[in-house]
DNA sequence: TTATATTTGTTGATACATCAACTATTGACT
DNA sequence: AGTCAATAGTTGATGTATCAACAAATATAA
């Protein structure tokens, strides 16, 4: 009668949680007739929050390494959410920005993911929901 | 001088917290020369717990794909940790064993899942760990 | 200024996640 | 028995994570 899944640890928890919520995000994308992963979403926000950014500086706040974000970016241009612009002070750097389509794309997730967002802490307290965050930061921290 | 991960909503913060999590996994293993990945680790635990499990129960308890579990024990198998085994009673499944390999690779990794378990855990009161499991139990619960 | 170190980004190799298509086997139903 | 559906596992394609090696540009220091 007890619950399995608890025993299993919160590391796993963690885990399995964080396939969930993409999982879920994947599916109301594709409801709504958007072709993106939610990778590709976070840096399409990323950049729509501040134009001009460059990779290190999203791989920074992503916590993604920095390989991964040169083919994310990749791949946004490809699709062209995204272009990257040489810039003159620092020739290794590209200043990063969103097209037409990259902001439409804004326009179309926004709302969708915060629709997720308050979906999945339905039944959860503001208290709890602090101590969520709070509790997940001490982690973070006791592994740094 | 707020803390600007706490801003950019819990979904983000699971992530960052659960690649955290990988990443100081792999760097204990590869301190202690161990070589595997934490993903192989969870599928040899689970053969461990359970020996004669098939690869639809290991998918099922690790919240992976049929196709990933498929590829890791590939990889298990190819490294001479875990071995398949046909079964009688049907013949489109394989019953799952840990090779002394295996065995011995749960001995030299235990302690170090233990340690960091409870690293992760440090300075978190049991009331607030039992919140978290209890929260990310309701998110989980919330997106299916 | 020149030599050296650091930074930004890219590429290759390997592993995992996801989805779709597929095989082989088993189960269910008539 | 024979048909059809469901199940267990595999494979291919694409995307992301991680690590190492690397090029190009910039910063630092002698």
């Amino acid at each position: 009668m007890k619950n399995i899944k608890l025993e299993k640890g919160y590391i796993h928890q963690l885990k399995e949680t964080t396939k969930q919520l993409n999982r879920y995000f994947q599916e109301i994308l594709r409801q709504n007739g958007v072709s993106i992963t939610s990778d590709q979403w976070e840096l399409v926000k990323c950049i729509g929050e501040q134009e001009g950014i460059n990779q290190r500086e999203i791989a920074g706040i992503t916590f993604k390494d920095p390989a991964s974000v040169t083919r994310i970016i990749d791949i946004l241009e490809r699709n062209g959410a995204v272009k990257r612009e040489s810039i003159a002070e620092d020739r290794r750097s590209y200043a990063l920005y969103l097209t037409n389509t990259g902001k439409s794309l804004v326009r179309k997730i926004t709302p969708l993911e915060n629709e997720i967002t308050s979906k999945g802490l339905n039944g959860i307290k503001k208290h709890d929901q602090d101590k969520l965050t709070e509790i997940l930061s001490k982690i973070h921290k006791n592994m740094s």
